[in-house]
DNA sequence: ATTATCTATAGATCTATAGATAATGC
DNA sequence: ATTATCTATAGATCTATAGATAATGC
């Protein structure tokens, strides 16, 4: 399955590099990935490898490198999300993005700083994908949907919740950015939540409480569905909670007595 | 807070290797744990660790043999919850125990038997902690009570947020552990489930969908809790789940129409 | 000159095996 | 004889540095 991730990640990244688009262009289902660079396959050396299509301007070395770069970083997801960080190697990321270790050493100077820009490029892609959907926050409906576009991105989900899990553990470069990015997420998902649902949830539930609920449930079903996506239904189990926020919208804002 | 953990599994751990008590005697807060061994601290060979205080029967060895082999496990749990399975070494785990790492191969023939023991004594104490509260399925309000247990025992939760999460990498050994764990406990949560709120849950939730999205909500909330402890509630969170739960338990059973 | 690569390798681990030594219990 | 330990070490990694080589672009 992280295969799968791998061929739309290709050219999502691609697009991205490009010109910021290609988010709108899910892999068409059933479509195979694109063979895998063998192992030792390196390109001619000095053959930049980012520019496929790419208009030449003056910054065209920069484009090339930033290709490249985004391919290893591709790679690497790929790999954190099949051992984690600690269980990848450099030499397995660089293998698979088709170059030698060393040569992947040129690009980011340490496994740490791998991590990082990894991180870094979900963060810009998840960006433009809520850019996408306009500026508005992000109403429950579309969390929801979030859900279904994940059950479709295995690798994704797979390299958030190991690496997610694993920065709790000491010293790991990405516990900051996983701090932060949970406190933003509850802030996000709680302002969502007060705007569509207003301040009274069922069973006297904070917004706050039911920001930090939704984050957790998604990301609990996820480590469910991961471990045996046949039994658990990823998206169904995150739309039956939202169901359970919104339960009595209706009837908690109708009067308390309706025979009177 | 792992060393906080480790005095109380200490202690837990002997009593289980004596008599299986010691479940009801929890941590005393504020008590010191216990300093750990000195790196290289071995004890004098052939004295034996587990037997303090066993009186001397016919497997008077095995009694020893086990309260080592437990020992062992217990800074087993220690370390892979610090740096999880893969980021631990032997040797560190080893030295935890107070013995070289070739004395605990003698113990546990390689790594991945090691975190097949310690798993399987984890399930044993849960086990007798399950038994404590008697037979009968149990209720939400214990569920709810057990975030509260696993609020004081971050050691034990980081392990199994940590481990459980890096099951779905590659070739993981705890893999098949945690798919049938999560097989079991939805099992038994949805039974409880129905047992206590029937069929007909808030939001139309079936009993099997409530029982994975509690446990989905236990693990992801603990995620939250221990990145980032003092902005998480964790026994909160949990407790305002099971609220949603029960919210219109009440008026999902009073009659449809109360006017007519 | 800069960029993209590579080969070679130092130095640190890490798991596991081999085989020795000492104490315990029949 | 069995059990608990240890020392020594093989063999495999793993990260990162050093330094060479080739192509590109001023």
């Amino acid at each position: 399955m992280v295969a799968q991730f791998a061929a739309y990640a290709d050219r999502l990244a691609r697009s991205i590099t490009v010109d910021g688009s290609g988010l709108d262009a899910p892999a068409a289902p059933g479509e195979e990935p694109p063979a895998a660079a063998p192992a030792g396959a390196a390109r001619p050396q000095g053959r930049a490898a980012g520019g496929r299509g790419v208009p030449a301007d003056e910054r065209a070395a920069d484009e090339r490198s930033r290709g490249r770069r985004e391919e290893i970083l591709l790679a690497a997801l790929d790999v954190f999300a099949e051992r984690g960080f600690r269980g990848a190697s450099l030499a397995a990321v660089a293998e698979r993005a088709g170059l030698s270790q060393q040569g992947l050493l040129h690009y980011f100077p340490s496994k740490e700083r791998l991590l990082i820009g990894m991180l870094d490029l979900r963060e810009r892609i998840d960006a433009l994908r809520l850019l996408a959907d306009g500026t508005a926050p992000p109403r429950l409906e579309q969390i929801t949907q979030l859900a279904e576009y994940n059950a479709g991105r295995p690798g994704v989900v797979q390299a958030f919740t190991v690496l997610s899990a694993e920065s709790v553990t000491e010293d790991h470069p990405a516990r900051e950015y996983f701090v932060e990015r949970y406190a933003r997420m509850r802030e996000r998902v709680e302002e969502s939540l007060r705007a569509e649902l207003g301040d009274r949830l069922p069973g006297g539930l904070s917004p706050r409480d039911a920001a930090a609920l939704l984050l957790a449930v998604q990301d609990g079903a996820q480590l469910q569905w991961l471990l045996d996506p046949d039994e658990v239904d990823l998206p169904g189990l995150v739309a039956a909670f939202a169901r359970l926020l919104r339960e009595d919208d209706a009837r908690s804002r109708a009067p308390r007595n309706p025979c009177a």
